[in-house]
DNA sequence: CTGAAAGCGCTTACAG
DNA sequence: CTGAAAGCGCTTACAG
């Protein structure tokens, strides 16, 4: 229970004990020059006996480099996250980074209260809107690096991005909806105001629409939120207004729960008279009554690929301006399809 | 574009600026003295037109503080990940403290090669198994801060621990099944070996026999490994062993998950004929057939927890060797408990 | 291949 | 209340 100092041997007592100047260390450990093989044994060997871990700090404080990269998040919860932070974990690690993660609830808007910024990380990853325009702006200004996560950049501003294809698939969603449930009247319900995702998932949406001559009805479009009882309400509200339709396509998995139950209460049968789909393939989708019609993102690689790119950034100063990761479509019966084994047990073994 | 440096002021150019020396600037900055009001107005405004930041990197080298903590994990799937880690982040945050993350796949054995410790943090968190004795040791004995999530100190060492009450929900969950249900020959499945919950939850479940006068029969104890497959097939290997048995304690949601497949095929009905319950409560559980009894534990409190003791490790030296959280029974209609509104959708709203 | 020395940007006794 | 100066543990021109 004793407090005592951590332990300190610094490369002063190994140059001392190896009988080497502190440079020649430095030189051997990072292999920044060649040292003589007599040299290098006793170094080895005197390194091993002290135990000698160099203090990053310093190193710090010498090379102006963190080693470490930040990641900004607005909130952690949803089925979203824990793949993301593992693809972004491990390739962290793979590329030598060390990760610091900082979740905030609102957008910060002032440079200097960032958690993360310069001060201690040599680039940071930002997850949607966890930064607002202006921050950007000015990160960009000192030139420090950053790459966006399912949000693209500010105009003129030109930071790169990683996110997935979701117009395409929601192209293909709804196209499925038409071409094999013969659906014409598809409800849309957009995700929360300025969210990129949901912004091309609409396009999809209505681009599907277009291709098959449907033509556009805006009462059919209406507010999810991502939100499981804002789409409850939405789609109550169409009920009772007496908007027609066929299909709903809720935005997310979590909208469509909200749907679901919204259709079980009125008692529209899913997917007899409305076929419902989804976005995200949530841990629960497979699970829902009816198992839920959806789309799965390649999460993790999203992760992956954002540090990757950040990297580059950081090392050779570029990166790619877009990368659009392919997302795929999650066939399950609300959205008509049969399935003979009945149990979504099985799915996700 | 460009990659210019990025812009730094450093405190001798604000000392400068405000015609005083460094010393008084970083007395002011850290409170650590009083200075006149005149030059605290004088630095306010200097700072403020410098858009100063103090550089974290050179108070950590002076201080040899790192106002960091490391979090140390083994593998982040699972539904528990997510508010573990937003206890952690937000309580963090609160303290002051930066979060730095890191996963290992396997436990790792040498303190050299942590890619978290005295280098990097003032003190880290340990979840499970992602360090092996060897190292705790190393690091008691050098007196870095460590406390242990849902992992128990191995002897002689006395490190912190904060976990959850395991055996009290256990106990409450089996009696609940013999109580209510009538329930006399329970299947077991145990978690990993060497898994702390799973051996508290054994122990729970042992104590409830006894407590209920029903004799132990080692032959309804199998394995789960909290893991769909393995418990699907120790499922199997019971009914085909032609094992008689009316309730199964999962060990924990993924196993009850795993059970609730093999029980469907084997034409057993759930609740009817067997009661199931799972531990743990994870997202699709509600969503289960019939949906899943089990237990659900404080996660995001563990975080918090865990993070405010190892504050306190590090800023007075000592903390509470053992912080159990308590955790709270869900029923839901796989134990045999009636249930009105039948959808389980309602209730996660 | 190797050393002496300056410097990274702070903090903190010590002295006033 | 304020300053001059040493020191935190490294890295890296510069010189040999």
């Amino acid at each position: 229970m004793s407090r005592g100092k951590k332990s300190s041997v610094t490369i002063r007592d190994v140059a001392r004990k190896a009988n080497v100047s502190v440079a020649t260390v430095s030189r051997y450990i990072n292999g920044t020059a060649r040292v003589s093989d007599e040299v290098a044994k006793r170094l080895d060997r005197v390194m091993e006996e002290l135990n000698y871990v160099p203090h990053s700090t310093a190193r710090r404080l010498a090379t102006k480099k963190t080693n470490t990269i930040g990641l900004l998040l607005t909130d952690m919860s949803g089925d979203f996250f824990a793949p993301l932070l593992r693809g972004i974990e491990s390739m962290a690690r793979e590329k030598g980074y060390d990760l610091l993660i900082s979740s905030a609830r609102e957008a910060y808007s002032q440079v200097r209260n960032l958690p993360l910024g310069p001060h201690n990380c040599d680039g940071i990853l930002v997850f949607t809107t966890s930064l607002d325009d202006g921050c950007l702006q000015a990160l960009s200004e000192m030139s420090f690096p950053v790459v966006l996560i399912h949000r693209s950049t500010p105009p003129e501003l030109n930071i790169p991005c990683v996110t997935v294809e979701n117009k395409a698939a929601s192209y293909k969603l709804v196209s499925h909806l038409i071409e094999e449930h013969e659906r014409q009247r598809i409800v849309f319900l957009r995700g929360p105001k300025g969210h990129e995702d949901s912004y091309w998932r609409e396009m999809g949406y209505k681009q599907a629409l277009l291709d098959h001559g449907i033509p556009l009805d805006e009462s059919l479009i209406s507010f999810g939120e991502f939100f499981r009882r804002k789409a409850y309400q939405s789609m109550w509200e169409l009920l009772s207004g007496g908007v027609q339709f066929d299909g709903v396509f809720a935005g997310d998995d979590e909208a469509a729960v909200g749907v679901l139950v919204a259709l079980r209460e009125a008692g529209v049968r899913v997917p007899e008279e409305v076929s419902v789909v989804g976005f995200d393939d949530q841990r629960m989708s497979p699970y829902l009554q009816p198992p839920l019609t959806t789309v799965r993102a390649p999460t993790e690689d999203v992760g992956k690929e954002a540090v990757r790119q950040l990297v580059k950034l950081i090392q050779i100063g570029e990166a790619d301006p877009l990368t659009l990761l392919p997302t795929e479509i999650v066939l399950r019966r609300s959205c008509g399809c049969e399935f003979g084994s009945g149990s979504p047990l099985y799915e996700t073994w």
